[in-house]
Formats: C-alpha cells, structure tokens, sequence
DNA sequence: GATTTTCTTGCAACCGTTTGCGTAGACAGA
DNA sequence: TCTGTCTACGCAAACGGTTGCAAGAAAATC
C-alpha cells in the first residue's frame, strides 16, 4: 500500500485551504505569517511527514548542495582517508559528496568530470590521476563557473587551487634520516617524472647528498608508473646494481608492500640487508612483521579537510557577489610531510 | 570573463525564433520535427557547448538517476572494492553514485537515509553498521517507494532483499582444513552476537566439531564488536586458555591482522605456535612475512555488482507499471564463500 | 469616522525541460 | 473551391518549491 506521490507543500496547502507560498513561509518561519496558521502548517506537514523536495530547490536554487570528488581509487588508504577530511567539513555545510574513482585512466577523468559539470555539483574536489598530463578538461570547469580544488597530486600549472604536501622538508628528513644510520647508497622508487611530487623528491635527495658530500647515482633513482609491475621492474634493477643500495625510498606505502615482498623473495632481510623508507605513513605498514624503518607522514584527512574548506570559502564567496570582477586568485597550500620513525635500528 | 549561465534550450530557442518544445524535440531527434530545424538546432547546440541542465531533467522526471551507498567504512578493501562493482553496474545504467559511511554509528546511519531520502535518490545500497539491531530506519524507506538492497552485513529479517556470503560452507571448509592439519582446539574471532554472519559461523563451527567428534568449548568462541580493543581483550582472553588454541579463525582480515600482532608480542610464531584463518581475503594480507594459512574469498565485487544489479532491476521494473499490486517478492541472494589456502604447513 | 499603519495572506512569476494537444500551411483528391 | 491528410511546429501545463509585490483585513492613530 504504498503512497503513489511523497507529500508536497500543494497537498499541505490545498488540505488547509491557504495558499502554497503561505505554507512554504510557514514553514521556513517566516515572520510575515500568523501564529495560528504558522502552528497549523506545522502540525499537518509532521503528520504527513512532509520533507522538502530538495530536487526542487537545487533547481529552483541553480544550486545542488553537492561537491563531486573525482581521486584515482579508493583503495588506498590514502584517499580513503582523504575523503573522511572531506566529508566531515562538507557535512559540516551541509553538503553532499559524489564521489568518483578515476582509475588513473584519463578518460575516466574526463567522462566523470562532464557528468559531474551535467549533474550541477557546486564544485570540485580531484586529485590527478597518474597519467595526466594534460589540464584541459579541468580549466574547462572555469568557463562553467565551477570551482576546482586540487589535493595530493596536483598539476604543476599556477592556475589552480591546491592543497599538497611538499616532499621536500620530508625527503630531507628521511635522507638524513638514512645517512645518519649509515647508509651510503640510498635508491628512490619514484613515480612518474611528470609528477610534481617526483619532480621534487629527486631534487631534494640531490640537493642532500650535495650537502652531505656524498656520491649521486642517478641510476639509483627510478620512475615508475604507480603500477606493481613497474615496481617490481624497477625493483630487480635497483638490486642489480653493485654496490647494491642498502637502502631505498619508496614513494608510498603501497610502492614500499610491493618493493619489501620483491626483496624479500630475493631472500634480503628486511631492515638489515635493506632497508625501506616511504611516504604516506598508513596504517597498514604496522601489521608488518617488519614495517618500513620510516615513512613520511602526509595528512590525508587534512589535506582533504583544507581541500574542502577552500572548496567551501569559494562556493559562499560565489554565491555573494555573482559577478564581482575582482582578479582571481589560486590558494596554494603546503601541508609539511614529516617523517615518522617505526624502527629505531 | 566567466559565462553568467550556461545556455539552456531557451537560449537555443531565442537565437532560432523557435520554440522551447522544437528545441527540445530537435535535441531529441523526434520525428515531428523538420530536417532543416533539426539540424539548425543541433549545430547551434555543438557551438554554444550546450549540456542539458540534469537537474532540471530529473526535477521534471521524478528522477535522479542516481543510488546511494552506504556503507560502515570505505578504509576497509572489502567495501572499496564492493564500491566498484556497484559503480561499473550503476554507471552502466547511466546511474550515479553517491556514498556514505555510517562508521557503524546508528544516529549517523539514520541521518544519511535521510538526506539520501530527501535527495530523492531512486534506490539504496547498504551495508549494515556494526551496531545496528533495528531497521526501522530501513523499513521506513518502503513508504517513500525507494528501493533497497542490503549486501555483506544484511539485517535477519525476511523482507529485504539482500545478497551476502553465506558462512557456511566457507567456515566447514576452514575448519576441516584447519582440523586436517591436525588443530583439535580452535579459537573463533566473532563479530557482534546479533550479526546473522556471526551466528552462522558458530553454528557451522559447532557442527563441522560435533561430525568430527572432537570436544566442544564454547570458551573458544567469543564475541566481538569489530574494534581493535575488542579485538585484543579476546585474544587475551584466547590464549589464556588451556590447553591454548593452536588455531583462531577470525571474523575478518583486519581482525586476524590485529589479533595476528598481538599473538606476536606475546612472543607466539605465526602460523607455527599458532594459525590464523580469516575471512575476506584482501590483498593486504598477501604482504605478510607470515599471512593467515588461509582466507575465506567472500567476493566483495561480486556482491557489490549483484546489489546494483537487483536495484538496477527493482527500479526499472517499478518505472513500468508504476502500480501493479502483484505481491512484493524480495531476493536472497547468496554466494558461497570459498576457502583460499596461502601456505601449505 | 476617516485615514494610516501593521499584520496576514494570496497572486504570479520563475527555475529548465518534457510532452499532450492544437493548428497553420501545404498538398492531394474530389 | 471544398475537404481531408500530412507535416512541422507552437502553446501551455506540469514537476515542487521560493519570493517580490500587492492587497484585504484588522488595529492603531488622529
């Protein structure tokens, strides 16, 4: 026996004879309405269970109360986590979030950006999938009013918001970290070079070794695609070379899983033939027998809690002045990596 | 020099001396409709970059082509990777996502069935909070006319449709395995009592015993609510016992992970001293120096695909005949778990 | 009692799109 | 020339709310 129509601010109205604008002020409290028929709308609207058709408003309002968060996968704790900061401050303003996983297959990226633009979300949050290099489907939400914030892995272009966490206060640490155990020759799982992250690491575990007089090898420093096969790849390549590193700096910790088990098959031990620093600090690694001697903590719920209050400030500053010419201007937060010690050999 | 709107099929219309409804049609390639109009309205269209307002489509339809998830957590693998199941079907209906954690608070639980009520979603998703014992909230749905598929942690009730891993025949093979190796005292993880998976798993647990004619010790079996600290007091309480239990069947991969720890400070050999069997199989398991001996597959994917699939089809049935009275009928789809065994001894 | 003010309420437009129905014009047949 | 049939399009209502403006009724002022 199911109702055929959930109840309407027409039904209210017509059942007690006042005029629908008369019910929708009654029950937004409206000053401009009488006690007596403020209470009577107020009562019939609980009896029935009215809620509001919030389908209606977001058209009416040319507003949907939803932000789209378009990441690579879920999978990572990582993101995962991200998207707790995210939720929590949107929830926050009352807004919803769509989320959409992009599989770092561009494509992907582009189909979930035009059905997020067709589905009206007030703005969105993404970081880059690995294999874009390319920004143009991004700067199109510009021409459409739609604000864009970017967390985590972010393009390198000045033009847009975003939130990230510098590799370099944290590389250093983790470099000094390992020099100051001794180690010598120090290899770097990196991921792809057109990353900004990437890009960064090599510069700064160049600019320490400089500093510390110590020998480069760029051959010990590696791009990777992110996948487990290019890992393992660049894995077998790092333990070739002679001196083998004693040492390696994954780019996270899923890198690092993939990288530990390689070496492992390759009866290494772990935090004593070789040892392993990364980036992420999830909480994975502590169930390991033996986890990575460190890894560089980088906030993903505050990244994703900044990405969203930016995301937040720009859709209220939006609604105020429509059309107030000032110059743009791009946030560009840093959030510090800082490296976490879990072994202390 | 952002655009103020972005066109609609008015704008299409004025520019055109046509009416809306000749738009409209020409964009929908109605018969109706001249060639010469046709094509106008379609070339005007591709310049002004023009999408429909899906908004205002699904005001206008009653629809919002879209379905809420939601789920205790998406840190866990097993329902990120459930989440993708049900993505690739729902957008392979042109449906939308939207996905919400409950963390296994009831209150948050209640609040999101709300919004997503409110929002007009056409269809729910979920998977039980740990602490969920009531369903009102659920039920309730029925009255709006939105549709609901449970999956993985399903409530006990008849008249849901729900798709899970039936523990049976996953848990009889975990236990003749771990028996086959010679374990006569096995330890049972459990989630909350009133969890209908938990009360499967004792129920197999004290058969497969009883077939085998082995001692039962209900001090062996105990009760959890999915946290760490639960996790860990019944470990205490397990390997106090004596004889010790050589073997511990966990509820989930997570709980063997935590239980797995502890066993090591308390100076136990993995898999040696003792043996772990978890559900869920998640690929995390596989970067252990010592993984569980075996994992129950409960195939996350599958189960998150075949819930879409059922609503997919629950809705486009309700579409059609908007008020056939034929008697609700609700599916109980299972699907066997399957013992994977990771290491031999 | 007339006029002004205040309090309540209704009217109507609007948001963007879809769709049933009506109709003008072209053309053919009688 | 008059009907009748198509073809190609427009009108207008509807989806469920919000909101500026007007206006009637009641209360207050003179």
């Amino acid at each position: 026996m199911k109702e055929d129509r959930l109840p309407t601010i027409k039904e209210i109205a017509r059942r007690l004879n006042v005029s629908v604008s008369t019910v929708s002020r009654a029950l937004h409290d409206h000053p401009g309405i009488g006690l007596r028929t403020k209470t009577r709308v107020q009562q019939l609207a609980r009896e029935l269970d009215y809620a509001p058709n919030q389908n209606a408003i977001f058209f009416k309002q040319r507003k949907t109360f939803t932000i789209g968060v378009i990441l690579p996968n879920l999978k990572e704790e990582f993101f995962s986590e991200a998207i707790n900061g995210i939720e929590e401050v949107a929830t926050g303003h009352k807004y919803s979030v769509l989320i959409s996983q992009s599989r770092d297959d561009i494509e992907r990226e582009r189909q979930i950006l035009t059905t997020m633009k067709n589905n009206r979300v007030d703005g969105i949050i993404a970081s880059l999938g690995a294999n874009t290099t390319q920004y143009d489907h991004f700067a199109a939400l510009k021409k459409y009013g739609i604000p864009l914030v970017f967390f985590d892995r972010v393009p390198t272009l000045p033009e847009f918001n975003k939130v990230y966490s510098n590799m370099n206060s944290g590389t250093r640490e983790a470099i000094e970290f390992l020099i100051e155990k001794g180690h010598r020759r120090i290899g770097v799982l990196n991921g792809p070079e057109k990353m900004r992250s990437s890009k960064e690491r090599t510069e700064t575990y160049m600019q320490v070794l400089m500093k510390k007089r110590l020998k480069i090898d760029l051959g010990l420093v590696i791009s990777t695609d992110l996948t487990r096969e290019s890992t393992l790849q660049a894995m077998q390549h790092l333990l070739s070379q002679r001196p083998r590193p004693t040492a390696i700096l994954a780019i996270n910790d899923y890198i690092a899983l993939d990288a530990m088990q390689f070496a492992r098959q390759q009866k290494l031990k772990i935090n004593k033939d070789i040892c392993f620093v990364s980036y992420a600090n999830l909480p994975v690694t502590s169930y390991l027998e033996t986890p990575p001697m460190a890894s560089v903590e980088q906030y993903p719920y505050q990244q994703g809690a900044k990405a969203a209050e930016i995301l937040m400030q720009i859709i209220s500053r939006g609604d105020k002045d429509e059309k107030s010419s000032e110059p743009e201007t791009f946030q560009n937060i840093v959030i510090n990596g800082q490296l976490v010690v879990h072994s202390k050999r």
